[in-house]
DNA sequence: TAAAATATGAATTTTAATTTCATAAAGAAT
DNA sequence: ATTCTTTATGAAATTAAAATTCATATTTTA
C-alpha cells in the first residue's frame, strides 16, 4: 500500500506546473495542511483555489475535504517531523506558526529518547532520592525548567531551592554538603553564571547533575552526572523554544521517578494539600 | 490522554440530552462521521446544527472541523498507544518512566491543534501586539508558563510582568488600563486566585486573555479572549505534567507570532544583548 | 501560423460551519 | 407560589469554505 504522500510524490512529475507546486507544498508542510482551507493553501502554494480542487482530483481524491481527511490519516500512520524554524517565512499567520510550534516541540521531545543515557538517569534518580537539599539553577530560557523543578520537588516534600538571582544563589551554596544535589541547567553548557555556581557547589561537596546537551562543554565535563538533552535546532534570532521542552521532559522524568519511589509515602501530604485547597476554595 | 472516543464515552453522562444523543451516534458510527457535515449529523442524531458545534466544544475541541480531524486520527490509531500514566506500574524503571513521559508530552502537544481556535489566536496576537503592559498570572503548575512568558516578552521589549505572589499582583493590577493585557493561566479555569485577579484586571479595563481548557469554567466565560488548551489526562495524584506543555506551546506561539510581527525591529536589541553577554563572558 | 488543446485564476455559486437570537424548560431565590 | 436566573435548544441569519463556471493565457499540433 502506498501512502498518500508517496502517491503525491509519484504523481509530481506528471502534474501541471501549478498543481506540482501544490504537491510540493503539501509534501513539505503536510502537518499543517489538514487544518488549512483552500484559500490558505492556494496562497501558500501560489495558485488559485480552483487549482487546489483540480489537484485533489488529479491525485484521485474526490474533494478537498476528503483530501484533508486522507492526509490526516496518512500523517497519523507515519509521523514525519520538522525540527526547526528555518522554514518560517514572512507571510506565516499566527495559526501557521502555531502548527510549526507543535511540530518543533513534538519532535524535540521525541528526540530526547536519543540523548538521555539510562545509566546516568538511574544515577541521577538515586542521587536525588537520598538528597537532603536540591538546588536547581538555570538562567535565561533555562530558568523556566529550574522554577518548574523547584515547585515539583517541593510538592514531593524535598527542601528544594531555586532563584533567578545569582547573588541569592551565592548565599545558598555555602550551606551545601555531600548530602545535597545541585542541578545545573544550561543548554549550551557554557553559561558563566551556571558554571561558577556549579564549581562552587562542587567545592562544597554537593553532587552536581547537569541537564545540558551532549557536547564538550565545561558543564558537561565537570558535572558528576549528565542528563543529556538533544541538540535541537535553534534559530539564532528566536532562541530555542524547543530546548526548554526537552529540559522539562527530563524534569518530568525525575519527578515521576522519585514520586514512584517514595510515592506512597507522600500521598497523605498530597491529600492534605488538596483538602486544604478545597477548604480555602482556591 | 485517552482516545477521543473514550473521552466522549466518559463525557456522555455529563452531557445534556441533545449532546448525549450526538455522542452516542458518534460512538456508534464513528467511521462515518468524519465525512459528514453538521447538517447530516444533526439529522442523524436528531438535534440542531448548533448543538453539534456545542457538542464539539463540550468535549474540548474547538470546531467541528477539528473534531472530524481528531476523530479520523483516533480511528486510524488502531494500536492503543498508551498515552497516560494510568499504566504506570510498580516495577517501572526510571527509563521506562522516561519513555512514558515522552509519549504523554508528545501527545499533549499534538492535541493542542484540536483545541486552539484560530480566530481567538488572531485576536490574542492583535491584543498583545498593541499592548502597553502585559501581565501574566498562573499559580501552581501554571506558574511555569507565566514565568516563561514573562521572560520571553521582556526579550521582545514589552513591559511584561508576573509574580508568584498574589499580593504583589494585587499591587500591579490597579495600574492597568484599557491599553493593557492580562493573561490568566489556569488549566481548570476555576482557580480562585486567578479568577479574582482576572476580575480585578477586567474592572480596570484590561483585555483578559485566558489560557485554559475549553470548558464551562468561570475563567473561560469571563475572559475576553480564549486560548484553549486540550483536556489532557491528569492523574489525580501526580497532577498534570502535560498541561504545562500545552500552555507553553501556546506561549511559544504567541511569542513567535509577535516576534514575527515586530521581529525586524527588535533584532538590534537582540544583538546588543548578545554582544554584551559575550563581552561579560556570561 | 492558425486551430485545437490545455492550464490557470477571477469571479460566482453552492454548500457548510458558525453565530445570533428567541423561546422553552428547569432551578434558585424571594 | 412567583419571580428571577440560568441553562438548553433549535430556527434563522451570517460568515466562511468549497466547488464550479467561464474567460484568458499558454502551449501543442497540423
Amino acid at each position: 500500500m502506498t501512502s498518500l504522500r508517496q502517491k503525491i510524490e509519484q504523481a509530481l512529475s506528471e502534474l501541471s506546473e501549478a498543481e506540482r507546486r501544490i504537491g510540493e507544498y503539501v509534501l513539505g508542510n503536510s502537518e499543517a495542511v489538514p487544518h488549512m482551507t483552500t484559500k490558505e493553501l492556494s496562497k501558500k502554494a501560489a495558485v488559485s483555489e480552483a487549482t487546489i480542487i483540480r489537484f485533489c482530483k488529479s491525485i484521485g481524491i474526490g474533494s478537498y475535504k476528503s483530501f484533508k481527511l486522507a492526509l490526516m490519516k496518512d500523517l497519523t500512520l507515519t509521523d514525519t517531523s520538522l525540527t526547526d524554524f528555518s522554514v518560517l517565512n514572512k507571510k506565516d499567520s499566527p495559526y501557521d506558526l502555531f502548527h510549526k510550534v507543535i511540530q518543533v516541540n513534538k519532535s524535540a521531545i521525541e528526540s530526547c529518547a536519543d540523548s538521555l543515557d539510562r545509566k546516568e538517569l538511574t544515577k541521577a534518580v538515586d542521587a536525588i532520592r537520598d538528597a537532603r537539599k536540591i538546588v536547581f539553577f538555570g538562567v535565561g530560557g533555562s530558568s523556566t525548567a529550574a522554577v518548574d523543578a523547584q515547585y515539583k520537588f517541593t510538592k514531593l516534600g524535598y527542601h528544594s531551592i531555586t532563584s533567578l538571582d545569582f547573588h541569592h544563589m551565592l548565599s545558598v551554596i555555602p550551606h551545601l554538603t555531600e548530602k545535597d544535589v545541585f542541578v545545573a541547567i544550561s543548554t549550551s553548557g557554557k553559561t558563566k553564571d551556571v558554571l561558577e555556581l556549579t564549581r562552587f557547589a562542587q567545592r562544597k561537596g554537593a553532587t552536581v547533575i547537569a541537564i545540558t546537551t551532549l557536547s564538550k562543554s565545561p558543564l558537561y565535563k565537570e558535572a558528576d552526572i549528565h542528563l543529556c538533552t538533544p541538540n535541537v535546532e535553534q534559530d539564532f534570532r528566536i532562541g530555542s523554544l524547543a530546548s526548554r521542552m526537552t529540559q522539562l521532559t527530563v524534569i518530568d522524568t525525575l519527578y515521576l521517578s522519585i514520586f514512584h519511589h517514595i510515592g506512597e509515602n507522600v500521598l497523605q501530604q498530597y491529600y492534605d494539600a488538596r483538602g486544604e485547597m478545597e477548604r480555602l476554595r482556591r
